[in-house]
DNA sequence: AATTCGCTCATACTTTAGTATGAAATTATC
DNA sequence: GATAATTTCATACTAAAGTATGAGCGAATT
């Protein structure tokens, strides 16, 4: 979609300078260097958006797929929120207390997810959760 | 370094076409829009390759960053070898197993690695490590 | 209305993790 | 060769993690 408006775009803006070179290039041949140059600089700038674009893309997509196995695990809300924070190192007490609830409850949450990621303990769900790209 | 011999090989084609263009638009004045085409190709693909061994050289630092560290947190060769295998999940016991130690000789090695990394448990040390770009 | 599911909390228990301390053998390092 | 750091193992202890089970509540579904 967006690729194919800034090819659009970059196609008009090089018939416009093509055309306009034709106009001018009768009276001012000596300074075709110039518009070459400022096509150079035009093409160059259009290259590195291009591979920035092209990454960003690439970006979207491994995000898209996060989405996708997410909830094809099919862990809960609060699983999920049990799940980043314990994370980001963070013990059943802290995990409790950030969230206001016992640390029996974390406890509950933890066993489930670790069935439904198929893990013994919290450090194999982080790794878990960062190979299926989770978080 | 290289980017300024890219620079300046860049110069150098630029040049060569614009003398190239001299000699040849006097006779061929209508073939003028693929010579601007020609341009702004190379440049496109100058502009994606400048942008790409950009992104090289930020990897580049990113991998020096971690050997300095690495070397300057001063982990010995079996605290390194505790951390690699508790940071791929295993528990303690399995650890013990896999280089032949007991269970006291690892948790040791554990609590050492962990005053040297500054963090609390296990799951603490695998996050550092990670930040850390040990492995 | 009945059922299912997610969230919460609890008790009781087992297992694992982590700390503190000491000690002996090995290996670098000066 | 003496010193320092590493590696190994041990005991004893505390703290945290994890399991099993049950139960109450509310929201959504059938």
């Amino acid at each position: 979609m967006k690729s194919t408006i800034v090819y659009g775009i970059s196609m008009a803006v090089l018939l416009f300078l093509l055309k306009w070179l034709e106009v001018k290039y009768l009276i001012m041949d000596n300074l075709f260097e110039l518009y070459a140059g400022i096509i150079a600089i035009v093409f160059m700038v259009l290259g590195a958006w291009f591979m920035y674009s092209l990454q960003q893309k690439k970006q979207e997509i491994a995000e898209k797929k996060q989405i996708i196995q997410n909830t094809e695990i099919g862990l809960s809300q609060r699983e999920l929120d049990v799940l980043e924070l314990m994370s980001q190192g963070y013990s059943n007490q802290q995990i409790a207390d950030k969230l206001f609830l016992s640390i029996h409850t974390i406890k509950t949450h933890s066993s489930n997810l670790f069935l439904k990621l198929d893990v013994k303990n919290r450090t194999q769900a982080l790794l878990k959760a960062k190979e299926l790209e989770i978080f």
